[in-house]
DNA sequence: GCCCCTTTGAAGAGC
DNA sequence: GCTCTTCAAAGGGGC
């Protein structure tokens, strides 16, 4: 859990949170140009390395007995690891690492993996060293013929990788230089509104337009273009940054059952930013003034099943559906569990990783935010705790009954098949696949002519099948 | 058309 | 208190 607020520490996130974070704030704050590239790899190792690693000092006795008597072997695997997996990071955090001349990466400056390839079209060994140590970092577990020699003994697989999924993490460093490349403020600029709708504020210093922070305006709620006409910011939420209903919203407007908002003081103050005053205490049953409900709500008939005749007027229902009343049950708002931090950052970054890659598959992209949220500064994951913990304490506020419980079983059953290790030719063959669209992007970015020939030579190099799915 | 997949986090259930 | 399960979003894919 990112302690951000020192008094408060409440349900920021979960307490293995505060354990996967570092402290590297000072690092953030040093952009020195004069850090070399040894201080940079050091910095890209674990939050137990610190900075004085080159120095010998007296602290170096006591952090040779923490960690392992420094093998040059080992020493050499490890910064190609990292320099591979930090490059591939870099490239992977939306692709914005554009330049491959930052000095303070070597990888960049390997001469035969700017072009991976040997003059007779075989990859060259640097390269085959980077994939394979790639390879074996994705997948500790994945028997990658001829990487053998590469692991071998020592390869400790890092504590931060877990079995489950083999996650790129480094510790949630980031750079110096990763605020102006990556993400900054764009987590909270998904998409500009429409410009008629929003309140556009000015960037003093460059001018251009920009999304307003939080504070001022929910990113994850945007302007409806359509639905709200003038009003400029509180139903946001109706339409996020795809363009799209975060919540669906019945054709026609939506009445649901619940009691009338509560609202006091504080949660106005609180939902002062996000919502407006409209839609506060006057509607019952959580309906804005406009009719429009919050994203919250879902219609069971959306959810569950498509039958319009619930929101029709009882007019309608007298003329069109005058069978048997359908039961409490069913007739009660689907009211959406309030996204959580990871979900809101999916939400955001979506639209970019798509966008970065060919692949439109859910269930790979999910792979890809989950790792770029890892590598995640600690602050750019605390924004989002704390828009998740906002949208919880408004959510039980705007609902004060409403328990997670209500949602169990509204699904289809979804069975969690407690598969203990996915089979190499299962999740490891997904996974594949998603290697490869990195590796896409990695030699994408490096300038390789034939990304298809780079995948190919590096399946046949490996001794992996050609079409992994 | 429904469900699965895949991710992380929150919350509830059960022991 | 710990572990397990479910559900949030998303959309392609399978049946």
């Amino acid at each position: 859990m990112p302690q951000l607020n020192g008094g408060g520490g409440d349900d920021l996130g979960a307490n293995d949170e505060m354990i996967s974070f570092k402290d590297e704030g000072e690092q953030e704050e040093k952009i020195s140009e004069n850090v070399s590239a040894e201080r940079d790899l050091d910095d890209l190792k674990s939050s137990l390395v610190n900075e004085s690693e080159n120095n010998s000092s007296s602290s170096d006795s006591e952090q040779a007995e923490r960690r392992p008597q420094p093998r040059p072997d080992l020493d050499s695997y490890e910064k190609t690891r990292d320099y591979f997996s930090e490059a591939f990071r870099r490239q992977q955090d939306g692709g914005f690492f554009k330049s491959p001349h930052y000095p303070g990466y070597p990888i960049f400056m390997i001469p035969d993996l700017t072009n991976p390839y040997l003059s007779n079209g075989a990859l060259s060994p640097s390269a085959r060293t980077l994939l394979f140590s790639y390879l074996q970092m994705k997948w500790p577990l994945l028997d990658v013929p001829g990487a053998a020699g590469l692991k071998d003994s020592r390869s400790p697989t890092p504590g931060h990788l877990s079995n489950k999924v083999p996650v790129v993490q480094h510790a949630h460093h980031v750079h110096p230089l990763t605020p102006l490349i990556t993400y900054s403020n764009e987590h909270f600029s998904p998409g500009t509104p429409p410009s008629h709708l929003s309140p556009e504020i000015l960037d003093p210093k460059t001018g251009i337009p920009r999304t307003p922070h939080p504070s001022e305006l929910s990113p994850y709620y945007p302007l409806s273009p359509g639905a709200v006409g003038q009003i400029p910011h509180p139903l946001g939420w109706l339409v996020p940054q795809q363009g799209q209903h975060m919540y669906s919203i019945p054709p026609g407007g939506f009445r649901h059952p619940y009691p009338t908002l509560a609202m006091n003081a504080s949660m106005s103050s609180l939902v002062s930013s996000r919502f407006s005053p409209h839609m506060m205490p006057h509607h019952p049953h959580g309906m804005h003034q406009t009719g429009i409900p919050h994203p919250a709500i879902v219609s069971p008939a959306i959810k569950q099943e498509p039958n319009t005749h619930d929101h029709m007027s009882p007019s309608m229902h007298s003329r069109k559906s005058p069978g048997p009343v359908k039961k409490e049950e069913d007739k009660k708002p689907h009211i959406k569990k309030p996204l959580n931090a990871f979900m809101l950052y999916m939400k955001e970054m979506r639209a970019k990783v798509v966008a970065e890659c060919t692949l439109k598959e859910s269930a790979a992209i999910n792979q890809i935010l989950g790792r770029r949220w890892h590598s995640l500064s600690r602050e750019e994951q605390a924004k989002y705790y704390e828009l998740a913990r906002k949208e919880r304490q408004l959510h039980s506020q705007l609902y004060p009954g409403w328990s997670a419980r209500d949602n169990y079983g509204k699904r289809k059953k979804r069975k969690r098949d407690n598969k203990p290790d996915s089979t190499p030719e299962g999740k490891g063959s997904f996974s594949l696949s998603v290697l490869l669209l990195d590796l896409s992007s990695l030699f994408r970015a490096e300038r390789t002519p034939s990304i298809g020939l780079c995948e190919t030579v590096l399946l046949a190099t490996l001794g992996l099948p050609l079409t992994p799915n």
